[in-house]
DNA sequence: GATACTATTGACAAAAATAAAATAATTATC
DNA sequence: GATAATTATTTTATTTTTGTCAATAGTATC
């Protein structure tokens, strides 16, 4: 195998026509000019150069050869030069991954800022419920709504606490008692959310009394905004988070089943793929959003 | 400076998403691949990829880099693939030098041949009276019309000898008495080729008596051509090979001065750079030359 | 013909790559 | 939940490669 090095020789002992001031250029002794170009030779079964102890020139093979390597060797070190100047904090690439509900609400808001404050970072973001494993996944950074990181090979850092609503549209009460205790829940209307095929468990909490129910199996999806729906049109009951109940609870479409009763707050997560230093581009928009959910603490998107 | 290795390594791990198939299908030691990662990682200043035990994946930058090395790395070994295998006699590329007037005569009767008989095998010609360094002149192989080699850089190999003729227009004697002696030469009317500034010395032969004329300088070119035609128009006497003179003494144009006095042949010679090895089209050309000399033992160009 | 310059060669030293074994971390299995 | 298996990593010693210094040989200039 060609290794770079023979050739920038080859290159250098051609636009000086010498040895000596080729390894003088290159930093290296004559002799081992004299070696490597030799060694090139061999390995190309080719005589490149014809020299004397005075004068040194291509032979129309090495002419051939050095003509359709030296593109190839500058575009080699334009690669190398750009990778070492283009790991800065302020550009590069950056691929997202976001739950879809809270992606589709929040993201706008966020990157339309953060690509305003960074014009020279892209992002390519990646909406998925059902991610669970971040190197997998192939992004650099995962935000993720979920109730305890249990990912061993990934880094974490929580951001915000989301709160849980339980709630049902007005009309559904028409046709069933509101309930005062989770025990007298409607079984068969729990619409539960469901990431990874896995129904949900509400804990229910008040005055330090807690309720576990398993939400039913009748209806689940892994997209909140489809439950949400579910629930506006009367379907039945759902455990949703804040930032899609928000608008529907102030507006009164829907409704808070069993006030008083709390409901374990989900994180606002970031994960990472296990650097062993966080990159800059990843850094910068880590930060960024930190700054945004601190400045928003309600997690409240902008529609 | 990056070499080769680290990026084909990288694009090894990064295609199987794994260090020890990465290792096995190059035959390395996982841990080899492991460091060479590393370093790159290093030099680069830049993480990669991320891995666990278990997953390996690339990380933004390292799609970036590998994104752009990974083309050059083809184009490399292409190269690498087709100059080994296009050493071969019957194609690539030739860079001869030839004397004008011997090459305008010559060359285009031989080349026709030549492409016809190696049509993959491209060439360049320089035309060149000057000519007194292989090496300078950039070319594979020079065929030379001179007296004896003594570049010592270079190898040559004679392939016939060049009669040459003092000649003079028939009306040249209407002003000029016809010598019968060297010594009787109308000194001033002598035009002589120069090679390389300098006038020639023409060595007239008969039964063993010698006689060195210098020829006159008031007329020297390094085009053969031009001298002949200066002679066919009456404008003095001149010495020329055998190739030029040919067609004219047939048809009378000119005539021969002092016949029975001999001047010494010129070598038809073929130069080489001081080759290790004769390259395989250098070989092919200068066989082919030689048997198309053989065959046409005057060197009678065919205008 | 003597001198200066340059590529090459041989012997040696330095550096790098490599392999084997041990370690650490993670996943899969029982 | 504990154990086994897989995989990347680290450490150490060994081998290979590579580079350098000094000496040699060839070329050109004066």
């Amino acid at each position: 195998m060609i290794e770079l090095k023979p050739i920038r020789v080859l290159r250098a002992v051609s636009d000086l026509r010498s040895f000596s001031l080729a390894a003088r250029e290159l930093g290296l002794a004559p002799a081992s000019v004299t070696r490597i170009i030799a060694q090139l030779e061999a390995d190309l079964g080719v005589q490149l150069l014809v020299r004397t102890t005075r004068q040194v020139a291509l032979t129309s093979a090495g002419a051939s050869v050095l003509s359709r390597y030296r593109p190839l060797l500058e575009g080699f070190d334009q690669v190398t030069r750009d990778v070492q100047r283009v790991n800065r904090p302020d550009s590069g690439h950056l691929r997202l991954t976001a739950p879809v509900s809270l992606g589709v609400a929040l993201l706008p808001d966020v990157l339309s800022g953060f690509r305003l404050a960074y014009p020279n970072i892209t992002v390519a973001i990646n909406f998925s419920d059902t991610l669970f494993d971040v190197i997998e996944e192939n992004c650099d950074l995962a935000i993720r709504v979920s109730s305890a990181p249990r990912d061993k090979s990934t880094i974490w850092r929580k951001l915000c606490e989301v709160p849980r609503h339980a709630i049902a549209a007005p009309a559904f009460f028409d046709r069933f008692p509101r309930p005062d205790h989770p025990d007298k829940l409607p079984m068969d209307q729990l619409m539960s959310y469901h990431a990874q095929g896995e129904a949900e468990i509400w804990e229910f909490s008040k005055d330090g009394s807690h309720r576990n129910i398993r939400a039913g199996k009748r209806i689940t999806s892994n997209n909140g905004d489809f439950l949400y729906a579910l629930a506006v049109a009367g379907e039945g009951i759902c455990v949703l988070p804040d930032f899609i109940t928000r608008p529907g609870l102030a507006a009164k479409t829907v409704e808070e089943v069993l006030p008083g009763w709390s409901l374990p707050s989900l994180w606002l997560t970031l994960f990472y793929p296990p650097y062993e230093q966080l990159p800059p581009v990843v850094a910068t928009f880590a930060e960024f959003f930190e700054a945004y959910i601190a400045a928003h603490p309600n997690v409240r998107p902008s529609f």
